[in-house]
DNA sequence: ATCGGGTAAGTTACCAGTGGGTCACCCGAT
DNA sequence: ATCGGGTGACCCACTGGTAACTTACCCGAT
């Protein structure tokens, strides 16, 4: 068996292989059901080094939270900085998250994990990805309200939350096809897109998968 | 200190009592986070009742899936069977979802926790109600496909999977505001289907909360 | 009426395994 | 020779699970 010294991995690479195992095994198995000794083994390296690096199983999560935070919700707030409205934003939004998430759309499921410890920072990191989302989505959504002639702040809530949901939805069902590039997942989404809001006029979407 | 000895509560009514927390627990804290001890101090009882009654952690948790699974994808099949389709069904089937779960939300959640052991009698449960309640949501959904000259039996399965989020993200947003009632949830989700499919007739529809 | 036993309801005390977390120590490259 | 990468062995709190015991109620026989 393998005794101790050096395997000749730099931290920076060992925490982002850590980074990446724990992620996904906490989105698959939430936080309570994954043990640090499991997260140990898949990466090939004992339960201390990971102690070392991010000095406890809450901030292993934290940083793994970070991670799937930032990217998502950069993700998405750059997209909508391009200015597209309705569901021309929201296919243009799901073709950057699904080339964001290629191999690792347990981003996504990390954020919806019910069993997240409840400490203060985690709560508040929680809390604030979850915010920039939701305040993008009400931004296309207030839009739709608007022309209605809704003015119900819960109910631009509620729809928002439903409206996030879909792109959830779609992401899960990415996660349980694994086999399907992003290409076909825009694709298909523009399909669904169109079948609900009718036809959409996608020429003129900077898609990154056409 | 208590000590033994029967406090004069029927089997029947403290097995109800114990589902319903034991069950509000696990959905709040997934199947992983939630420790029996926890749920008997908050039962006011011991541990070992919980045994005599439910045989493991596992049969509790068993139980409680059967309650939440039961009540949920019978309501959505009965509603489905009455006939109507398109948003109105949704919308009814909505309507019976918020007069079912009043009070007990966390049956929906329940479905969906990540942490859930994964033995075969679980898991073959948990896919039995998932799929009773796909079988339902496909129906309505190929209706729309169809009409679009969509047969993608993939497109099909994604666009389902959007459609049941939609109801997780209402019954979800309920959880988050839970003074709401079911006759405004109704109302609201009939507002927004409105906003987002156009104009809905609902006068035909036998709502339970109108 | 009341005594006594069977049974259902309930408990305390305990065991064994697991999982988070720590300590002292060990290699290998520069 | 030293410093960063890395480990085996251990501690302890907690959790699932069990055994043995206790108490209250019901009901038939006296």
């Amino acid at each position: 068996m393998a005794k101790a010294g050096t395997k000749g991995v730099a931290r920076a690479q060992r925490e982002r292989q850590i980074l990446d195992i724990a992620g996904r095994t906490f989105a698959e198995h939430g936080y309570a059901g994954t043990s640090l000794a499991a997260i140990a083994a898949d990466a090939g390296i004992s339960k201390p080094l990971i102690y070392n690096y991010f000095g406890s199983k809450e901030g292993l999560f934290s940083a793994c939270l970070t991670r799937a935070g930032e990217t998502i919700a950069g993700v998405i707030e750059n997209t909508a900085e391009l200015g597209h409205v309705g569901p021309e934003q929201a296919i243009l939004s799901l073709d950057r998250i699904f080339t964001a998430l290629h191999g690792q759309t347990w981003m996504w499921r990390l954020l919806h994990d019910p069993t997240t410890p409840t400490t203060p920072e985690i709560t508040v990191k929680h809390t604030h990805y979850q915010h920039r989302m939701h305040t993008v989505g009400a931004q296309g959504v207030a839009d739709m309200l608007r022309k209605a002639d809704n003015h119900d702040p819960l109910d631009a809530s509620a729809l928002t939350a439903a409206w996030i949901n879909v792109f959830d939805a779609l992401v899960t069902w990415w996660t349980d096809h694994p086999t399907e590039t992003p290409h076909a997942m825009t694709q298909r989404a523009a399909r669904l897109f169109t079948t609900v809001f009718g036809p959409l006029d996608l020429d003129q979407l900077p898609l990154n998968n056409r």
